[in-house]
DNA sequence: AATTGACTGTTATAGCATAACGAACCAAGA
DNA sequence: TCTTGGTTCGTTATGCTATAACAGTCAATT
């Protein structure tokens, strides 16, 4: 991402959440600015050490409450099979979001395919449940790394 | 479960290690009883705090050994979302699996649907993707959990 | 100025998982 | 039988992920 669009998304998150009432602080901001500046997902200690690099000595906590408000505003989401965070690619809809992830290098794709989603939603009511959230990732190997492994 | 049923299964599984020329020892062969045991998922420190009952003090490697065993012949699955493990439903026929996981009481249903498995698969072909594996869970209310909030 | 509520800082701790090394065990061939 | 090599297990130490609990800060409102 480059960091005019990385400026873009900033602001685009910013009305967003004023639209919603919800305060984007400078703290916030600067986490997401880190997640967004990663095309990779990024650790929490991970962001802890950048974040520490400009303020000084910081604690876990301080860095998962600002991922907690983010995730909260889908303004990211986090990859469980990775235990780490990356930017919704598209934060004007929130939406349930599927990932592929790449053993070997780690890249990770969000896509979002509305059927899949309908019919896990449809399993959950079959079975009587209320689905609330979906975890759903594909793990394996991306282009590059199989390309490679040949 | 009844006892019979899990010296069934027991029973089974060590069958079908040997069949493969794997080797379901006393001490996987606990594990596997002490999973079969709980109908919910269980952490791999309770496992080791139960182990410990019988064997004096061991260490988390142990357990988790013992567990990624069970993993690789399929005896076993991982609830991503719980960090936990979970018995598998069917041994004889491995599959890729789906879990639907209460937030209120931890209850967590083993489903099984072919059909969201190849929807997952095929977007990874769609992008050049290898999927080798799934992960695909729905976080709810049960229904025993929905009509108690009521 | 005082109060309230949200946000952040700080310390401590809990929970999950693996690295590294050595001992015990076991199977297979010399 | 003896050795050799591989698998399994015990043990210690450590690393990574996440949260509890409490104190300080700040802004907006009363």
């Amino acid at each position: 991402m480059t960091s005019r669009q990385i400026e873009s998304a900033l602001s685009r998150a910013q009305l967003i959440c004023k639209i919603r009432g919800a305060r984007l602080t400078p703290l916030r901001r600067r986490v997401l600015e880190l997640i967004l500046s990663s095309d990779q997902p990024t650790g929490a200690y991970s962001l802890l050490a950048e974040l520490r690099r400009g303020r000084g000595k910081l604690g876990p906590p301080t860095v998962y409450r600002a991922l907690e408000f983010l995730l909260a505003n889908k303004l990211i989401h986090k990859v469980e099979t990775s235990s780490a965070f990356i930017a919704c690619g598209d934060i004007e809809h929130p939406h349930e979001t599927q990932f592929m992830i790449c053993d070997d290098c780690g890249a990770t794709e969000e896509i979002r395919d509305d059927e899949i989603v309908q019919i896990l939603r449809r399993l959950g009511e079959g079975r009587g449940f209320a689905v609330e959230r979906q975890v759903i990732e594909a793990r394996g190997l991306c282009p590059a790394c199989r390309s490679a492994q040949r």
